[in-house]
DNA sequence: GATGAATGAGCGTTCATTCAT
DNA sequence: CATGAATGAACGCTCATTCAT
């Protein structure tokens, strides 16, 4: 196992446990295990534990941005590119509920405390693609005249209530509901 | 102090705790400072750790609930009442921003485990007034026809977004936008 | 409810516990409990818990040897005071198996540190009719010539093992069974 | 120092301990000191305080069986048999007071509850050397017909009364009145 | 570089004892 | 006197982190 390998195996053993457990059921001893290293090598990687699932939380991104990007077209409508985008990111939590678990317990805990100003549990950060649309959405007057916080919260508080419901089982989406779930949210926010 | 006062000091102390260090900078000791009593007195009034957490989730609610309920009137419409609910519901979390950060650790952690069944962060099953007039929204046609989870994750995911941002200083909500944010959470539900 | 009674009701209170529980399960608050008084109280009629420990084991020895020495006749041979006083034994033991789990718990705990010196559990200390006895018997002859502390291993070492093994259930002694068993202990110490 | 060395100091620590002051008198920190270790570290090599007394007894069993079987010939006759027995536990009492007052503590306490069954202060089940002995002795007649926990308390009970005494300093047992107590306790038995 | 045994501060909880009422 | 609420030291145990090998 090279250095890269083993990296990448304790970053995904830290995912797993605390996805499954949340924070209190993943010791480091825990994590080392899983990872098939030495309780100490994971201090080879990352400076202690906070410095671990802030890392956990980044890679996280650099998963999801691409996914929920792939086949993003900048000169689609604005309701398009909404409507793509709602939807991308409902089927990424319901195709990987250990990353939406993770991003749960993320940022209700100590250690997400410095990562607090990526707000909307954390899909602003970085997030230019839906910084830019919502700009463009206000400025051509196609969504409401509210302020950037506000309309991210019309746009995500919807969709990770319903993602976190269908990954508890209260309900089950499919591709019709999901498509209705995120036309509501456009009818929320448009003009 | 009399016996009412030192459980109520107890209580004040663990929910400032909670809400600002989360659980895990809560431990009883530090409580039973805070609440300027010693540390076995807490076990007077509470069985253990999880019975504190609990009344003090239930202690909430109890409060929560004669207060957005204040000046509700059945026999306004559906949207009016709509209006009002979310209206007061963001009133109240921006008013007792400790009540709002409480419930965020609380249904993020091991304590809330029981309550998860309790959806969109605490606003349950007990809580007729919401699954009334969203039954009767849906039976009448004025609102969309979508599952009730859905419906919920439209009208509290918006609102808890907001009070949220509120709260951490990313926005100021004054009348003027709470209105227009519950306004516009009902155009995303409404048919 | 006069002093004595209140006394007594601790008493009573802590041995029922003691024997039920051990020592682990009788703290000082459920005595009060039990007894029906205030935790504050018993230290009104005990310094402290050793002290409290210390008395039912005095109590215990007030009920055990006017007991025994029911129809006890110093005119009888040494032999048939042997005899009745072993089968008294057994049967106060067998009557009273509270009275037995308390001395084994109080033998074998911090309580019982300062009555060590009582030895055989407990069945010494001013027990002037075994010592008389057995001063007695060797003198006469009619037992066998070894120190007075081996010959009352000789005898209780038996009695008080088949007293906890009826008491646990191993075995059920009946009058023959006792008979038999405080025989054969004679034919051990007779010369 | 290396593992089995620790393992072996904190075995050693805690049986010291237990015997000087019983249970009471060695909480995990205590044992911890006395061992030279770190409190954390005894978890390494006992799950829980629990595990590690029962590991005691264990351990003292491996120690105490062999000894008194050493020189044991099955070949030889009953009372020869007894005798060796008898002499050996009594030697071995004396050359180990603290296993002796370690089993004394054990089967008086919540960890020795689930051996209680095996009776006669930890002479168990196991112990096939007495229940074959004892067993052989009443078929051939040449014990008396008494149920085999009755002559297990003849035997053991005078035993341990004496080895508790010595250890105590009431007594001084040289060979001579080792030998004769035992020979006491077969005369008991005999038929 | 990798290991995992060792650490000890910190946790939730119990309970003998005190003392204001 | 009697009370029982209050106390806080002490318990068994966990786990992030260190460091000798």
């Amino acid at each position: 196992m090279n250095k890269t390998d083993k990296r990448d195996e304790i970053l995904r053993a830290a995912r797993e446990l605390i996805a499954e457990h949340g924070f209190h059921g993943a010791p480091m001893a825990l994590i080392a295990d899983r990872a098939g290293v030495g309780a100490g090598t994971i201090y080879r990687y990352f400076e202690n534990k906070d410095v671990l699932i802030g890392e956990l939380h980044r890679n996280l991104e650099e998963r999801l941005y691409p996914d929920i990007l792939t086949g993003y077209l900048p000169e689609q409508t604005i309701r398009e590119r909404f409507l793509h985008l709602g939807t991308a990111l409902l089927h990424y939590f319901i195709t990987n509920p250990l990353d939406y678990r993770f991003l749960q317990q993320f940022y209700n805990s100590p250690y997400g405390v410095d990562h607090r100003r990526d707000k909307i549990l954390g899909i602003k950060e970085g997030s230019d693609v839906f910084c830019t649309l919502f700009s463009e959405g206000t400025s051509q007057q196609v969504m409401k005249d509210l302020p950037m916080v506000v309309l991210f919260g019309l746009y995500f508080g919807p969709l990770l209530a319903v993602a976190r419901d269908h990954i508890l089982g209260f309900i089950q989406l499919d591709e019709e509901l999901i498509t209705r779930t995120v036309a509501a949210c456009w009818e929320g926010i448009q003009k």
